[in-house]
DNA sequence: GTTGACCTGTGAGCCGCTCACAGGTGTAGG
DNA sequence: CCTACACCTGTGAGCGGCTCACAGGTCAAC
């Protein structure tokens, strides 16, 4: 199987494909007279597992990690368990941050449409973003 | 004022103040004995409003295009109203991937409570992650 | 033999900083 | 005047995770 029948099989964009071959996460054979990549059952099935564990939010480097394990032929899953309560920690810190934000963003859009436009003065460039509430205190 | 004086003013890293003034976004004059970058008090309120349009949600590259049409003392307002609700549509969308990771991993982190370690197979690296509801079908 | 769709490896681009580097400058103390 | 030492300079690279661009090689069908 070469690069983009693997890629459409399992949806993908090929680049991904020959992105996780560069940085070592797959290692297909390669044909020797054209040295074309050649991926087995087995790589499909390994990426397969990349696939799925980027879906539930490991790293690059949680994936290398936990494969570098496996392919020793012990048991992943204790380094499994310990990174996912790491990452969904700083997953559900980006959700706390993006909520903040998407918050800001909503109550922005709706205070400005009771405000009229501004021409910029000297200390002044856009009213509407310098006067939102909760930018740096002015009377510093 | 000199960078790390107008950061410390605003809170920001030294280095974040040399990146706008790098890109274009402020504008500095130079010391011409030393060649140190002097800011005076637009610099301050010019940098005060480039850290409250980031907060909310605009990209660098929107400040920018705001910047350019305050410093022909066009009212930028329009541009604004028009930008953030662009912004905000890539807001909820990125809130919705963000949540349904959460909620994959929240769920990951308790069902796998209940599951044993196992050893990798041939065709099984983890299988608490490769057995994960949501995956790829199998009976392709 | 020619077309055109595939393949190769490598380098760069994306975003928004942040840090590293090598060297110049300013100031306080001896 | 000399020495520390903290600051400043510009530029280049690194972060994550791809994605695209490039120049050229390969292969199947006609």
């Amino acid at each position: 199987m070469r690069v983009s029948e693997l890629a459409t099989k399992l949806a993908i964009n090929p680049d991904t494909v020959r992105y996780y071959t560069r940085i070592g996460l797959l290692s297909p054979r390669k044909n020797s007279t054209n040295g074309y990549k050649e991926f087995d059952g087995r790589d499909a099935s390994r990426l397969n597992f990349i696939l799925s564990a980027r879906r539930l939010g490991f790293s690059i480097e949680d994936v290398k990690h936990i494969l570098e394990v496996s392919d020793q032929n012990e048991t992943p899953c204790p380094v499994v368990r310990n990174l996912i309560e790491q990452r969904l920690n700083e997953t559900e810190s980006r959700y706390q941050q993006l909520t903040l934000l998407r918050n800001r963003m909503r109550e922005a859009v709706k205070l400005w449409q009771e405000l009229p436009d501004r021409n910029p003065t000297g200390h002044m460039i856009c009213h509407l973003i310098e006067n939102f509430p909760g930018g740096v205190s002015s009377k510093d």
